[in-house]
DNA sequence: GAAAATTTTGAGAATGATTATCAATATCTA
DNA sequence: TAGATATTGATAATCATTCTCAAAATTTTC
């Protein structure tokens, strides 16, 4: 797993740091969508002392390298998840418009990936892109929101 | 049309404004999506002196009231579309991580409508949502960006 | 229709997330 | 090991968005 992160980083022309290492772990052990802020905390709690703006460039890095997929829930502040935790745990998001809280779904995902995958293709073509991932939001009001 | 508007206006409490006509008229001549820079310059354009942070408050309102949709393009700034020009309208975006396009596409989405209809009433009742509206995102690389 | 109540607006200050700068370190390569 | 390249940290800078508050506009009430 390490070892084809490291081709990966090689291949961007990057270096495999423990900082990244670092990062990388706290979003395996997580297993769940957190923002630039909460990692830079959840790294402290570790005693790893990394700067916010080491915290943001590797962030997007990782971003772009396709590591960690980028998330907007309107609250002001992107979010990152591990792009593939397990190909069995595709999911999408949930998000309250009052209160900006964001839950992972992942019912009909197999129906819908099958879907996306056709759409995608499709419009890759049509409109000369190469798609490399995609998202699904809902947007409404939680339970204790209404 | 107007009218009904200004029912759902006053159903918040809200003022049907000089102001927020001039808004929502861009929205239906543009036809396109728009971020509040690009509002507030084309208000200016047709000499109408609206401050900038009378046009964040009104987009924020007008997407409160379900009017216009909030998009995310990644790009660090919020954009806006009119939520209805017409339900055979309905459509999604693909957006260039490198440079930010995006691009609207409307394949699929009679059958795309038709499922997730399906996946939004089953979340809406799982996980207690009611939900509003929803946005599919396909993130790649445009032409030039390759 | 005039006064009172309520909402809206504008200008600029404030906020807060993210990005840029740049010298010091760390890592890779020849 | 030397030289080249990439990374980091601290802090300043940027930029979209929100806040403040007094003035203006609109609606409601009498």
């Amino acid at each position: 797993m390490k070892a084809e992160w490291k081709k990966q980083f090689n291949r961007f022309n990057k270096r495999m740091t423990p900082c990244r290492q670092a990062i990388i772990d706290i979003f395996e052990e997580k297993r769940k969508h957190l923002s630039a802020e909460e990692v830079y905390i959840l790294l402290r709690k570790k005693r790893r002392k990394v700067g916010m703006a080491t915290v943001y460039r590797n962030l997007d890095l990782l971003s772009q390298m396709g590591l960690l997929h980028r998330l907007n829930f309107g609250d002001g502040k992107e979010h990152y998840e591990m792009a593939r935790i397990s190909p069995a745990k595709h999911h999408h998001h949930l998000v309250c418009t009052r209160c900006g809280k964001a839950v992972d779904y992942s019912e009909l995902v197999g129906e819908e990936h099958e879907f996306l995958n056709r759409l995608e293709k499709k419009l890759g073509d049509k409109y000369d892109f190469s798609i490399q991932s995609h998202q699904i939001y809902f947007y409404g009001l939680c339970k204790d929101c209404r």
